[in-house]
DNA sequence: AATGAATGAGTGTTCATTCAT
DNA sequence: TATGAATGAACACTCATTCAT
């Protein structure tokens, strides 16, 4: 599913040079200025090019925001993807999913950030395209608990665990202020994980015994 | 520590009736458009009164979202102290903090939804300050487990899993196209604090055994 | 049938008065430049308020076009009505029309000409209302010529001269720099006047001989 | 007299045939779009060839309609002075002329609005170069009603009738939603020559007797 | 000679804010 | 104290024109 934006010009290259470079420029820009605030010709400087230029490449303002968010989300599934992929099920799977799920946020938190404080401006249709690729990512880590703690965990279990994932990965980001402050990435990866992992074990053991 | 908004109004009772007014229909309004979105005749309007009006009342646009700030953590702050004092430190008062806590995001959903999508749209010192109310709630997460769960946590442990029960509560409603699909209020607060009480066992007893 | 231009003013009266500005300073503008090359600043200007004035009183730049013609169709109307009412039908009053038309047209050149010049950039549904407006001026020669030359004439002669009369009113102003160089305005008129009613007495003798 | 528009390119055949393209095509487009509206890209597209070189055979947009007005003007002289160079001054002769003319003007409808919408938009040069143009047309009417009916029409009667028939031509197109829903080409022709004839008859007789 | 990517001045329109009543 | 008409800076977007290839 790939959302169209158009364009008048007809070099296909060119055209994924071009918006490369406004994703590019369109993110830095935001990371200082929200989409809101920040004006075409501002986005149009940070890209490198002209007022004119910029509308050869997209149809409105908001294409921008798209671009930027679709750029994030392509780059999470495929490294998500090449991790998983490599993996058998197990403990150690998890953890290498979610350390590079963590590593990723990390590497991408400026982005992130931007495509969720903006995510809300988006058209109906763009929200959905975006919450759409949220939703791939949490199965892959409702598939890995699923595969490898099938016996241990209730469906509502893995829901559950897969959400506190997936935030307590955007948090590193959010939250960076207190979070960062406190922990290198290393740390709070291994400290999430633990914690993780005590649940993980407490649930199994809840399980063996019959209770809920 | 209270933001001077400033008023050309000098009876302080209607002050503060009128912002009570003022951000009640703001609230109402910012639901179904955003702040940006959100022109200042209809802001005006939500409130009831007019345009000319509504500038007796606040010196910027940005007031509003200011005032609507303050109104949530004020009543987020007076919530859950309310718990912490009449409780002694103990597995049952953490269980009543979260409880509440996670109520209380649930009834001011819409809110806390509206404080967060705009907080960067806030200028720097009005961002300071709601982030110095997070800080504060933060924190008497932290003195419960510290009260509760001192030997069993390191001061790392206090903070990540005080950030990590924040965020749940905030993620009941932000993430609420799946959260609420799957569970119940009730359903989602018991099994987070289960997992998170399995947790802080796990801590507990690996504390106990002298480990990590 | 009104059209509905819309406007953020309360006041019905300053409506009024405000629009009246309007279209006066239009009128006086799109004689020197085109609607097309008007600004709307421009045009905000020529009516003595600030741009942001003129959009409390129109939504788009086009409605300031339909304004004015619609002010110059309901003074053609109003003025030609006037003099029909008043008159017997005879040749007399076919004159008397002629000749007040032609006045309304020396009076009214100007805004006329900016009529008919714009008429094609109005939207499909003021062009119909202007073209509706015309047929009702048309039908008042059409009216006059049937009750005065009933049987001198036949159906389409009485068309065809209605159209006659009426373009002939246009041409004084239209092609001015023709004209109104080789006659007065009093001349003209007599002279179409003479050239019409000799066709007329003719088409009369051809009819009373039994031709076509 | 020729209007120079300027070209980067030497080949005049060339400049000749492409023209011709951009005129058709011009025409065409205007015909739905008025020039306002057409974009210089549409413009070329409407010609079969890039925006570019568009450009290399004009210096400015508005050089396309000048191309198109001239293009109607050259055509309607060509064709009314074979008219003219073949015939006797008679009757006869007027009503050829007239007849030709009221049929270009039928053939050249669309060309002709779109001259006439446009005309005002030209610059003041090219504006009196079609009214020179349209000038000149009306001197071959009044040659033909000056060679043929010089003792019955005084100049001011020729300059009068002159500018009736020009305008009889135009109103064709122009008004066609009336006309040429109540007469055909041939009818209307005839209607109005024999009105036209019924004048002349009548000032002859007029004069004829020594009366204005 | 032909192309089409790049440019940026210019336009319609919005909306926060002011101020006279 | 309340009103709402007036203001103009600011913005998204267009399009005629240029110029390197």
């Amino acid at each position: 599913m790939v959302k169209e934006i158009g364009s008048s010009i007809k070099d296909e290259v060119l055209i994924q040079k071009r918006r490369a470079q406004l994703q590019k420029g369109a993110v830095n820009l935001f990371k200082q200025k929200r989409f809101h605030r920040a004006t075409t010709r501002e986005i149009a400087k940070a890209a490198g090019f002209s007022i004119g230029t910029l509308y050869e490449y997209i149809r409105k303002k908001e294409d921008v925001l798209f671009l930027v968010c679709d750029a994030i989300y392509n780059e999470v599934k495929a490294r998500m993807e090449a991790v998983i992929d490599t993996k058998e099920p197990s403990e150690n799977a998890l953890y290498q999913a979610v350390e590079s799920y963590f590593q990723l946020m990390d590497e991408l938190q400026d982005e992130v950030l931007v495509l969720y404080q903006e995510l809300k401006a988006l058209p109906k249709d763009a929200q959905e395209y975006v919450l759409n690729k949220e939703k791939e990512m949490l199965c892959l880590f409702e598939q890995i608990l699923e595969n490898s703690y099938a016996n241990a965990l209730s469906k509502e279990d893995i829901i559950l665990i897969s959400n506190n994932i997936f935030i307590q990965g955007q948090m590193w980001g959010f939250r960076r202020w207190v979070l960062q402050k406190e922990f290198t990435l290393e740390a709070y990866t291994l400290k999430q994980f633990n914690l993780l992992k005590n649940q993980l074990a407490h649930q199994a053991q809840i399980k063996e015994r019959g209770g809920v």
